[in-house]
RNA sequence: GAUUCCGUAGCUCAGCUGGUAGAGCAAUACACUUUUAAUGUAUGGGCCCUGGGUUCGAAUCCCAGCGGAAUCACCA
């Protein structure tokens, strides 16, 4: 870590030693006593109102005898003004002179005391009689500024450095800050509306033995005590559901879920799921409580229903248009998919030019047809219902016809943003499902799901009916803070680590060596010239890098690079 | 995984067909008692992502690597 220090972290070094040399604490222990905040002082202008606010020192312009800064708190900014004779009234004017003028640095934390006041452009300032420094910044913030005409300059932009340092870029762009305030705003909107329904938030377990609940390549753990591996959680569907086998009526919980599968502008590795169960519905109620629900959760966060997200104009106004999938794919590219064969199937993506291949069965090729022509259109939140069987293996069989679920995704700005079921309580059936799905993963379908036996033998003992709900929760956020990436609605959002492993001129030899096709450990030992013990460490240190792989296959020891 | 683009001061970015590295903000020093992208004067600050190659000479051209972004592919 014994990183080069800038010119400018250097010369803060220095001042934090002056500070200490005057016997002022640039960290002080105390507690510091905020009796007001920047936005409110501003929304209730009083005259003279004596404040105490603490933030962070965001500029500074000295002149001379006067200055005028900004502070920045939870809230927003507000200037604040510092006068030489008013701060300092007797002979030492040390106070102003030297700590406020040379050893404040932009970014410091500082608690003042003074007097609200408007200055003669109008600006609604605090007058300040006292000020400590309560936490020193080591390293210079980026500055971004903004002009008369609102235009900002310098902005810190670079996505790298805004996702790596988060905590910067939500000091400094207030656009960020906004968007996890209104994250946070959805979730605790949410809650509320489940808990009038009287629904029962819960917490089920993201260590699992069988990997559950959906289609996905899950993450793999060990643990040591058990000796048994252990899966991150995909989804938490099957436990969920187990509690309504338990007796609850309505349980819903907020999942991190994990999917090791690619990240892209809508994928993260880890990702947040509201899951809904109710007992004694069906999709059709949870069709209403879902239009009902984002709506009111659109008029909670952005005081409207009517949202603009990109290019687009999105009204989240109750009712949304229901429309089947029959329907929707009969729209979009005139093919009746209705009691086609696998085979009259596959002719049917050939003539729409899409791709297939030998593994996918009928509830894939129908999901292709779906995602490739019909998905995009459906801008305004549309339920897109009655999914064909093969493609949902959760999901009771409609009541209406055998070959068909009672399922409905809701689409929004041409986007998946909640899956919900009239949920499959026949343990019969849903054992025979299973199975199916064995089979397709026996075909080649790395995705099709696992048998959970636990699972069968709890709806063995009755579910009642059952409609539950998985809504997207970032997807969800990223509607209604018009953001267009994952990354920018998540705090963390997953990042190759950035430390680069310093290597040796040795370990750079045997890197060159190593290829991605394996070799004997012998061999590529032969063809550096060093000392055993060179070597043993430098392999050592490349494998733990995780540069270089070394392993058995049939007694012999290979190297390949990773 | 494929393609394209990007990586230069703390931040935002210039740097042409190769010739010892530039601006604004930030920093340092001085001046300035109601400014607001404060102002004026002066000063300092760089492994030009890393490693090779071409060349008398590379931030610049070529190759490889690392990191990022976009598009596509994959993805319930």
């Amino acid at each position: 870590m014994s990183q080069e220090l800038s010119e400018q972290e250097e010369q803060r070094r220095l001042t934090l030693q002056k500070i200490r040399e005057l016997g002022m604490e640039p960290y002080p222990a105390e507690a510091f006593e905020v009796t007001h905040f920047a936005e409110s002082i501003k929304a209730e202008f009083q005259e003279h109102q004596t404040v105490q606010i603490a933030g962070r020192m965001m500029s500074q312009r000295i002149m001379g005898k006067a200055s005028f800064a900004e502070l920045q708190d939870s809230s927003g900014r507000i200037q604040v003004y510092f006068n030489r004779d008013e701060l300092c009234p007797g002979e030492d004017k040390t106070l102003y002179n030297e700590v406020f003028k040379k050893l404040l640095d932009l970014g410091d934390f500082i608690g003042i005391t003074g007097q609200v006041f408007k200055t003669q452009v109008g600006e609604i300032s605090v007058n300040v009689t006292s000020f400590k420094l309560l936490s020193k910044a080591l390293k210079p913030l980026p500055l971004p500024k903004t002009d008369a005409d609102g235009n900002t300059h310098d902005a810190f932009t670079d996505p790298e450095l805004r996702y790596r340092q988060r905590y910067v870029d939500l000091v400094v762009n207030p656009k960020v800050k906004e968007t996890f305030v209104t994250r946070s705003k959805v979730f605790s909107v949410m809650r509320k509306i489940f808990d009038q329904h009287g629904f029962l938030e819960v917490e089920t377990p993201i260590l699992q033995p069988i990997p559950g609940g959906a289609a996905a390549r899950p993450f793999i753990t060990h643990h040591n005590a058990l000796d048994i591996p252990l899966y991150l959680r995909i989804a938490n569907e099957l436990y969920l559901k187990r509690l309504i086998v338990g007796g609850f009526d309505g349980v819903f919980e907020f999942a991190k879920d994990f999917r090791n599968e690619g990240m892209d502008r809508t994928h993260n590795p880890e990702f947040t799921v509201m899951e809904l169960y109710v007992a004694y519905k069906d999709y059709r109620w949870m069709m209403e409580f879902t239009e009902n629900l984002l709506q009111e959760i659109a008029l909670a966060v952005c005081g409207t229903t009517e949202i603009r997200v990109g290019q687009n104009n999105i009204s989240l106004k109750a009712p949304f248009k229901r429309v089947t999938m029959r329907e929707a794919i009969l729209e979009h590219t005139g093919y009746d998919i209705a009691d086609k064969s696998e085979e009259q199937l596959r002719s049917i993506c050939a003539a729409l030019n899409i791709e297939t291949q030998p593994e996918m069965g009928v509830g894939k090729l129908i999901d292709e047809i779906f995602g490739e022509k019909c998905e995009g259109n459906y801008l305004n939140p549309t339920f897109i219902t009655d999914y064909p069987i093969e493609m949902s293996p959760l999901c009771k069989r409609h009541r209406d016809n055998p070959s068909l679920t009672e399922r409905f995704e809701l689409m929004i700005n041409g986007k998946e943003v909640a899956n919900a079921y009239s949920e499959l309580n026949d343990p019969i059936d849903q054992r025979e499902r299973f199975e199916t799905q064995l089979q397709l993963s026996e075909r080649g379908d790395n995705e099709a799901m696992f048998i959970d036996q636990d699972f069968l033998r709890a709806l063995e003992y009755g579910m009642p009916p059952t409609s539950g709900i998985g809504i997207g929760m970032d997807r969800l956020v990223m509607l209604l803070t018009n953001n267009h990436s994952i990354q920018e609605v998540l705090f963390f959002p997953q990042m190759r680590p950035e430390k680069t492993v310093s290597l040796s001129e040795l370990d750079k030899a045997i890197l060159s060596i190593c290829t991605d096709t394996a070799q004997l450990l012998s061999d590529a030992r032969s063809k550096v010239d060093c000392s055993n013990k060179q070597w043993d460490l430098s392999v050592k240190h490349l494998t733990k890098n995780q540069l270089v792989k070394v392993y058995k296959e049939q007694d012999e020891l290979l190297i390949k690079k990773v």
